[in-house]
DNA sequence: AGTGGCCTTCGAAACGTTTCGCCAAAGGGG
DNA sequence: CCCCTTTGGCGAAACGTTTCGAAGGCCACT
């Protein structure tokens, strides 16, 4: 059987009152906390969290909310939020939404009803609906790296992200300039084709062709995929920047088929394993994921609690540009065209 | 206000055992039954699991602990345990020991204070101490990928996969075969060792030589040093086995920096997305990852109904050879030779 | 009509904590 | 030396469920 505090007050004399006070940092002269000490390591004793969070209404467990794991990504912000959170004592529950709004909010009511004490979510879409549950129940939540209107969001700086790639590019001469994006039905995606829009027109004084950032399936294929229908056009763009991590591996891998000399420029997004990978060393606009996690860590922190300002937070962080081999970047002689 | 029971009660005139009886499968009435779902609806009731967890002494959360977040391995473990545990009405609290064997203690005593009715644990080290609080409370732990003693375990067949490496580089006209493992310290290490020596008596009629098999570090580094030493020695190996993704990883590395005919044939391990990106597609020993975590699931649910046999059970999945391009394990005449 | 058995419902007592209000003893200032 | 405040401790009442034993209603069978 397991020992509770009853047991620790038959051996002790104490009454229920002040064992708690013992566990809950009160005061207790010294002897009676040796007694209580004692008591606990010989009955082998540890506090019920449930039977506490029963009566204190806290259940000292945050719920993840993913829109997938398997993405360096994800895995990173899990990990750093995790051990964040549990240095302050509270467990983290992980939920994989598969991609699919559906099962994102049926996962938030999941956790609602494990009575999560708040919601780091990295949402799988635009819509914000599936938070109702927790709204409603005053259960804070926090977002990473979509903004999500009425909510703490840490996100980064996704149009100037896109447009430090963008100035590298036209800096070493490139003025036809391709993207690999996905469609605009997510923050992401929408901030980052408009940041290469505006930055394109910023540099070159054009709007790019349409042609040259048609929405990819979000997905290593639709990066291959885009690759080659970019290197196809009539007037193929001489460098090509990649949005997101799956796009920019897909695009490797159709870079890694093509003749050298027929290779389009690449800046790819966000992997530095990828990076170790593949030679020449890779060109990558890579983002701040520990600190994304450990920010978002930290606001939850706060709004657990009751701290923070009364309106949403947004927290917006910078990118950074890993300039790889010269090659990776640099305008190429039009072989083709000199014959 | 979070409504309640009692709550329900007020609009319904029902008792709380009955409420208690609908909630949890009872028997109840047609109208009964229509007066509560209508009460809740209008109330947004949802159970307090909380609560529920308390008085029936299942907090239906179980602990997933990890030696390590970041790797393709145990993402999907976490992953489909999850999804399969969710199923089932529990949550998943993961824990990162970042490979450290006192974190690892740390986070099963957390767990266990959490009231999780069972832990996965993919473990660090070969200690199985750190399970002493969970045998204690009677709490089922599975473990994945390694075999501990005296507990549930679901495991690859280490010495086969191996094996099947080695058969494919023999068969291909290999004599001289190296392998980049970790230190025996591991059970997952030690096999494979083991299963490499094993096969490559059966196969050549001799023992390779210890240099062929020396430990490196687990990592991308210690693969990347690991072939760098292997192809210096004065007798190297033709061909290499890696027993583990990191190594096979950092051997990529340093196999992509060779010329080609120095390269050796290289039989990796376990990584897909590392196969869709390397051309020459790679050989690969791979692991049934989603399998792995299924059984251990299916394992721990059982334990958890307090099914399953007395002993321990012991589940061993069978590896698969993705053979890749044929000059990936292909013995190569040694040019450097011929001069 | 009486008896036995099932089905449904009920009240009340847990589960293991925290918290509230109260009390006694100790300490400090005038 | 008295009064006031602080400190440490206590009993009892929560928190929102589940569960146990009992009881009432209904039906079928003698």
């Amino acid at each position: 059987m397991v020992a509770t505090y009853k047991d620790i007050r038959r051996l002790t004399g104490l009454s229920l009152a002040t064992i708690s006070k013992y566990y809950n940092g009160g005061n207790v002269l010294g002897p009676n906390r040796e007694l209580i000490e004692e008591a606990a390591a010989g009955l082998d004793y540890q506090v019920n969290n449930v039977a506490r969070g029963l009566r204190s209404r806290r259940s000292m467990t945050i719920g993840v909310v993913l829109d997938q794991l398997n993405s360096t990504f994800n895995t990173t912000i899990v990990s750093r939020v995790e051990e964040r959170l549990r240095e302050a004592g509270y467990g983290t529950i992980i939920c994989d939404a598969r991609q699919d709004a559906h099962s994102q909010a049926e996962v938030v009511r999941f956790l609602i009803g494990k009575m999560v004490d708040g919601i780091v979510v990295v949402p799988v879409g635009d819509d914000t609906s599936f938070l109702k549950p927790a709204r409603h129940r005053d259960v804070p939540v926090v977002a990473i790296d979509r903004l999500m209107p009425g909510t703490d969001s840490v996100v980064i700086d996704n149009r100037a992200a896109i447009a430090s790639a963008v100035q590298l590019l036209t800096d070493s001469g490139h003025t036809t300039i391709g993207l690999l994006a996905g469609p605009d039905t997510t923050y992401t995606m929408r901030e980052r084709r408009a940041g290469f829009r505006d930055a394109v027109r910023a540099r070159t004084g054009l709007l790019p062709r349409v042609e040259l950032l048609t929405p990819e399936e979000v997905s290593i294929e639709g990066g291959y995929a885009g690759l080659r229908r970019l290197i196809h056009l009539s007037a193929p763009p001489t460098a090509v920047v990649c949005a997101n991590y799956g796009l920019t591996l897909g695009a490797s891998i159709a870079q890694n088929e093509l003749g050298s000399d027929l290779r389009p420029a690449l800046v790819g997004f966000d992997n530095l394993e990828l990076a170790r990978l593949i030679r020449p060393r890779p060109t990558l606009v890579t983002q701040p994921i520990d600190k994304l996690a450990l920010e978002a860590a930290e606001l939850l922190l706060q709004r657990l609690n009751g701290e923070g300002p009364d309106e949403p937070v947004t927290i917006i962080l910078d990118t950074t540009l890993m300039v790889g081999h010269e090659s990776t970047y640099q305008l190429k002689p039009r072989v083709r065209m000199q014959r």
